[in-house]
DNA sequence: TCATTAAGTATGC
DNA sequence: GCATACTTAATGA
């Protein structure tokens, strides 16, 4: 295996304040894995074993309801820390994570993270920024869904995709990973059904265009306007 | 307003 | 040519 090169973490907030030998320690310890989209990275439940940093590609991070529905939680978008349990004083994993499009991972065993919260200046306090920053978002979209009519919360979930992953080209802002409806439906509390309606819907406005797994974001402000912006109600 | 059922078309390995 | 992704209409809570 080709030694990883240093490049890959500087600029990463977790590793910002670190210089370049230590950055070669981190990295010696680092194993990188290959996922193909669809692969299961870890589970719900099982033993943390594993902490990752995403180099390339988008993980989806869902949870399992009790009878059996799958919500997409939120997603990774490369150069972040992920399965970082025991960042949450964890030792199982509290969610479920798959590539959600082909990815390239480095991953350390979790013994390894008290070890660098401990030795590498801001290593801890911006993991725990990053869990804060998820935390909040979760909430949002949680009471999103409980709070607002379907429209506005694929909307909204569009819009998230795009801020993250968001890659801009001639036609608009486009979803860089690929996403079905059915996944729409996991994020937004719907059916694909309805997630499929509405796609239709606002391909014939103009607002979206799209194929089989991709989307493309034509003319976004017309969906902020849709969603918790100004949406139908107020 | 939205889920469900059901029955269809399109797409890609 | 089969499985998967997606569309659309009808019905009813």
């Amino acid at each position: 295996m080709p030694r990883l090169d240093e490049s890959l973490l500087t600029g990463l907030p977790p590793f910002a304040r670190l210089g370049r030998p230590e950055i070669r320690e981190i990295l010696d310890q680092a194993a990188s894995r290959r996922y193909d989209e669809g692969a299961a990275i870890f589970r719900e439940g099982h033993d943390a074993e594993t902490f990752f940093l995403l180099l390339d590609g988008y993980v989806r991070v869902a949870r399992t309801t009790a009878d059996g529905d799958q919500v997409v939680v939120l997603h990774i978008a490369p150069g972040q820390l992920f399965g970082i349990a025991p960042a949450l004083r964890r030792d199982t994993y509290p969610a479920t994570a798959s590539a959600a499009a082909e990815c390239i991972a480095l991953a350390w065993p979790v013994q390894l993270w008290h070890d660098f919260a401990a030795r590498y200046d801001g290593f801890a306090a911006e993991t725990y920024r990053t869990v804060g920053q998820r935390l909040g978002e979760i909430q949002g979209t949680l009471t999103q869904l409980a709070t607002q009519a379907v429209e506005q919360r694929v909307a909204d979930a569009l819009l998230r995709m795009a801020n993250q992953s968001g890659r801009k080209t001639d036609a608009g802002i486009e979803i860089a990973f690929p996403v079905t409806r059915q996944n729409i439906s996991e994020m937004t509390g719907t059916t694909l059904h309805t997630v499929s309606r509405l796609l239709s819907a606002w391909q014939k406005a103009g607002i979206v265009r799209s194929t089989r797994k991709h989307i493309v974001i034509t003319a976004p402000h017309r969906l902020v306007e849709l969603g918790s912006a100004g949406g139908p109600e107020s």
